[in-house]
DNA sequence: TTATATACTAGAATCATATTCTAGATTAGC
DNA sequence: GCTAATCTAGAATATGATTCTAGTATATAA
């Protein structure tokens, strides 16, 4: 079947793809080594073999080019969440598993976080709107698993607003320290502490 | 006995003291208009009526206004916290007060707590220096204030990097996501679900 | 009180870098 | 093979940070 719809991926599509690809990867090279205002557009350019041209052919500037590549980021984060969330049999574990995940992709994928974290880079205004669509599809997805256990009464009916930041905020504020350099633990090491404290935060006492 | 010392204040120590609060506060609402990097800073010499030699006279390059900001608005946030937490009388409201100090805070000053936040923001070396000491120095101040607790066995014996993330992180998340527009409700309406959350988070169980 | 050094202000000149433009090369689809 | 669309290259332009030079105001010393 897949062979009728194959006509659709041309040689030049290919090319294309391979093309932005090498520029992503290049650019995220770039604002890692020297963050994302110290990255000339030619610094990238350079490291990744290509015009500048081409760069703005394909991504329009150098915001579209963050722009692409934080959603493309964000969305293997998100995704790798919603998987592993999917595994867990109990609340406990659903709550535990979206501490533990961040912290365990942090510490494997550390200049992606950095980059996340940055809070310098700047979006087109296409991509705000889209990383809007994408955090609420994916706090949609998120409570849509553990509303379940809110309704049979294990899980705290706290307001809305303040699940995610009871259970994310603490590694998310250690992970910006630590990709800062104010402290030297990567998350992974920490992660049993913030995970109990995470279910601590939302569970129904006995 | 003052008039003795006076001396040392002349004329222009006022004038220049004038003109940098004049730049400073300038600059702050260009940055709370328009964000660090699209604020020129042609157009901080506007809003504060001086040359850019005037501006590049007192401190150096752009960089340098941000650092100063910065610096001197950490420091009363700081400050303001550490005369609150001398007046507890006890850990709980001690735990308590580190969330409610903070949600009052950004209530009442957004475009301060917007500027802390950004990221955006460039350092020069210096106040990356001076800034690391002001925070090393402030956690040792709040330390010692919760440690007879810890000993006295009130107050859960934790890793040291994770005190701050488990008792401000789910606060300092919510603000971040409150300055962001992703929600709408004033920090300091919610500040009573993370100051009890924070005080669970580090309490020793009956 | 004046002379001199230092601090300050102004704005033009310079420099770095993001963005745009133009021309040419490649590829897809007919 | 022809034509339009896509892509690449690099030069030209525009924007904005920084530096420079000249001049003004203030403080201090004689």
């Amino acid at each position: 079947m897949s062979s009728t719809v194959d006509k659709s991926v041309s040689r030049r599509d290919t090319a294309t793809a391979a093309r932005k690809k090498q520029i992503l990867e290049a650019a995220l090279r770039c604002f890692s080594r020297s963050g994302y205002e110290k990255s000339a557009v030619s610094d990238i350019c350079r490291e990744a073999d290509c015009s500048v041209g081409s760069l703005y052919h394909h991504f329009g500037n150098k915001e579209g080019v963050a722009s692409e590549l934080f959603i493309h980021t964000i969305e293997r984060l998100n995704a790798d969440l919603l998987e592993r969330l999917a595994r867990c049999r109990s609340v406990a574990n659903g709550v535990r598993m979206v501490v533990t995940q961040y912290s365990d992709w942090v510490s494997a994928h550390p200049d992606d976080a950095r980059f996340l974290h940055s809070g310098e880079v700047e979006f087109t205004d296409s991509a705000h709107l889209r990383l809007r669509e994408i955090y609420s599809g994916h706090i949609k997805a998120v409570f849509d698993w553990f509303h379940p256990y809110v309704t049979s009464g294990v899980m705290r009916r706290l307001p809305p607003e303040t699940y995610v930041p009871l259970i994310s905020g603490p590694i998310r504020d250690y992970t910006r320290q630590w990709l800062s350099g104010r402290v030297q633990k990567e998350p992974a090491k920490l992660k049993g502490v913030f995970a109990e404290a995470a279910w601590n935060a939302v569970k129904v006492e006995l």
